[in-house]
DNA sequence: ACAGATACCGCGTCCTTATG
DNA sequence: CATAAGGACGCGGTATCTGT
């Protein structure tokens, strides 16, 4: 420690960011030449070239990948602990917050959200973005994306941090006055009804596709649709019943009347939805607020809805 | 032609030593 | 023990070279 000069750590990690010696000078504010001389102080000291000369830039070594998250991490506690002492104030920001959502995730997360955000912060902006599963890494980690809310089974890795807000099961709605309504629904029942299936984007409902191809069950898909929003109105006017994820049926079932809750027959497999941000932003005093404010509306006392 | 490495020089920093 | 003065070291800049 005493012979590694500590000044080069910020060189090791804009290169991992840069990968290429003259960015990493422009993100430095510095002279290219700095940067060259400073990676080779840094060689010499880990005895590896850290980053070679390839067709797609400077290519990092394994050595540098082992090296470069505890250089990342010292960096973010010391500009956390030592720098950085700027406060979010929720009542006075004028920030748009990004959320990536999936559709469930709009029905279930974003009014009550927006109630929040009405009394604590009342001049933020929320922005819910639809981005295919695999670019919500990409976002969270540009910083495009505040936060990624719902049931993302690939953000994975030590880059990415998550907290479980609540455990979604299935349930099953069908219209109310629908003859098997308020009745304890049979295997046989659940198997020969129509079924509205949605065939979303997001992951949450191949769990369940999975585990009835598992069982070898096999349901009549009458309708599918890769939308939620449509449903109340399909089941309303026919016979059909979803399976969807608790949160969505509860929100339907307090908005429309015309639909009702049956619990489903078997033991469907359950799902944990998280809130996911990348460990850049762990310590970012807005990004705290914001994860604060969700896991405080949204946990496992969600699993009693309604009341 | 472009990107990274090297040469060389000015200057700032820090260490050592001296002194109040 | 604190501060001042002197000096070595090495950092970081520009210019330039070298390799792809």
């Amino acid at each position: 420690m005493q012979d590694l000069d500590l000044n080069l750590i910020p060189y090791l990690v804009a290169m991992e960011d840069a990968r290429n010696v003259s960015r990493a000078a422009e993100r430095l504010g510095v002279s290219q030449p700095r940067v060259s001389t400073a990676l080779g102080r840094l060689r010499e000291y880990f005895g590896d070239p850290l980053f070679v000369r390839t067709s797609r830039g400077m290519e990092p070594t394994p050595r540098a990948l082992a090296l470069i998250p505890a250089a990342r991490d010292a960096l973010i506690r010391i500009e956390k602990g030592m720098l950085a002492a700027q406060e979010f104030d929720p009542a006075t920001s004028t920030h748009t917050f990004s959320i990536a959502l999936s559709d469930v995730g709009e029905i279930v997360f974003l009014p009550r959200l927006l109630q929040l955000f009405a009394e604590r912060a009342p001049h933020a902006n929320l922005r819910s973005v639809s981005v295919p599963p695999g670019q919500v890494e990409r976002g969270l980690e540009s910083g495009d994306i505040d936060l990624a809310i719902g049931y993302f089974p690939d953000l994975g890795g030590n880059n990415f941090f998550q907290q479980r807000l609540f455990t979604h099961r299935f349930i099953c709605l069908m219209r109310s006055n629908h003859p098997l309504a308020g009745t304890t629904m049979t295997v046989e029942q659940f198997l020969s009804l129509g079924h509205a299936v949605v065939r979303a984007e997001g992951r949450s409902q191949e769990v369940l596709e999975h585990y009835l191809e598992k069982k070898r069950l096999r349901r009549r898909a009458v309708l599918e649709t890769p939308h939620f929003m449509s449903l109340p109105f399909i089941l309303t006017r026919t016979d059909l019943i979803a399976t969807v994820p608790h949160a969505i049926g509860f929100a339907y079932v307090s908005e429309h009347a015309s639909i009702t809750i049956v619990e489903p027959p078997l033991p469907l497999p359950r799902f944990d939805l998280k809130q996911h941000w990348h460990r850049k932003y762990h310590n970012a005093p807005r990004g705290e607020w914001l994860r604060s404010v969700v896991s405080e509306l949204f946990n496992d006392a969600l699993d009693e809805w309604p009341k």
